[in-house]
DNA sequence: CGTCTGACGCACC
DNA sequence: GGGTGCGCCAGAC
């Protein structure tokens, strides 16, 4: 009932374990470029019905982690580390660990999955 | 409708 | 590297 939040998660939901996207990323992939803070807006939404959602591989475009803002900064860092990603600081090392969904996936997510040149 | 807000992003300085 | 400003989208009033 929700296309644009729906969308969020479902592209959320595809990043594998160990990956990091930022949030423009997300927005782009859930067919909404542009819409970076409205995929944070959807994800400081989440409740316990979305336990199956890794809020915690979403940082911004820098690698940095958003959810200090928030109180969630330390909780997203053990997260990520527990997975085997590595911060630098208090950043993640986009170039190693940034998730772009191949074409096989991007097909199954049936959605605007224009994957960048 | 208009305004404000913010887990953002980018261009500048 | 840090800091500022402005545009962006979706929601809440």
């Amino acid at each position: 009932m929700d296309p644009f939040r729906s969308a969020v998660l479902r592209v959320v939901r595809a990043v594998p374990e160990g990956r990091v996207v930022s949030y423009g990323q997300v927005a782009l992939l859930a067919g909404r470029p542009g819409a970076a803070r409205a995929v944070g807006a959807v994800l400081r939404g989440l409740g316990e019905a979305d336990g199956d959602v890794p809020w915690q591989r979403v940082v911004n475009a820098r690698g940095g982690i958003s959810t200090y803002k928030v109180g969630h900064g330390e909780l997203q860092t053990a997260l990520l580390e527990s997975e085997g990603v590595e911060l630098r600081g208090e950043r993640v090392d986009m170039a190693r660990y940034t998730w772009w969904p191949d074409d096989e996936l991007a097909r199954r997510m049936s959605g605007v999955c224009a994957q960048p040149t």
